[in-house]
DNA sequence: TATTGTTATACTCTATAACTATA
DNA sequence: TATAGTTATAGAGTATAACAATA
């Protein structure tokens, strides 16, 4: 071996100097870690709510478009019906919304928020809002809403294959 | 009501226009539904190899760094060591690595891959590279480029909450 | 027959505590 | 006493099949 070193003395030096160059050259891994991260700052922002990632997108949607029903909530949210309905449960069991039976199709609930739901909604809102601003920088600059631009055509491109 | 609207009626017209205004201004959802779709893309892409996300990735690093412990890797990948042993198990059950005892420590073990672990690293990366290709645009682009120095300082800008 | 919401279930990923063998 | 790897286990998140009520 020309460094003279050895292989059984190689091999123990590895003392946080591990090349990632392959992994970190992809960006799918890059987006893995970033979103990691981001995900448990987030996490623990809304833990001061009582609330996890899925019931406070659900409760966003419900908020925003009132009156909705649940297939179309799983729909917008991307998940499955069974699992949304634990994550209804959820937040009408906390009063934070409430099913409503439709009179012109009675197999569907219609969601609506209720007061405390609606505050609650703003108060994690603006909780949600500072940790992005914290990690992202402020979120009308032209450069985050490139990303958010970029990362959208990348959600598209990524559906489309 | 002045649209002249029952508001049961109201509750019914949600057929495919759910607004997500609030959740798109949210750089963290666009990151977690673009990255959804990129890895439902990524999986199958493995599946050829019958590799997973954290399988492969670990083979990357043991090729990149022959010999390095499964403490490093698991600090490396941001994995806990528990998490991990199943993963090196499985790569080193079918032949593709390989646990050396260290004589200098012999509660360690130097992970080094085989032949075959290397070949399957390389054809695997080509797979991925042409998945990434599909869904970023090519690789060198100063575009793509500049979305994984993105990426990297908003995993370091979370990183240090 | 098809659809809405539901139940049951299973599989993956991740996190923690405690053990063993070595240091 | 501390560290490397391991075992067991539990919690999220997610996916599918099958059911009851209703269309």
């Amino acid at each position: 071996m020309v460094t003279g070193k050895k292989k059984t003395e190689m091999r123990e030096d590895f003392s946080g100097k591990v090349s990632d160059e392959t992994l970190r050259k992809l960006v799918g891994y890059n987006m893995k870690r970033a979103f990691n991260e981001v995900q448990a700052d987030l996490v623990q922002v809304l833990q001061q709510f009582d609330l996890r990632m899925m019931t406070y997108s659900a409760l966003i949607l419900i908020v925003d478009n009132p009156g909705l029903r649940q297939s179309h909530l799983a729909e917008a949210l991307a998940v499955e019906r069974p699992n949304l309905v634990i994550i209804i449960d959820e937040l009408e069991r906390r009063g934070l919304i409430a099913r409503e039976r439709l009179i012109s199709d009675r197999r569907a609930y219609a969601l609506v928020a209720t007061l405390p739901g609606r505050q609650l909604y703003e108060n994690a809102l603006r909780a949600v809002k500072a940790h992005e601003t914290k990690i992202f920088g402020d979120l009308d600059d032209p450069e985050t809403l490139k990303l958010i631009e970029t990362l959208r055509q990348v959600e598209r491109r990524a559906r489309a294959r």
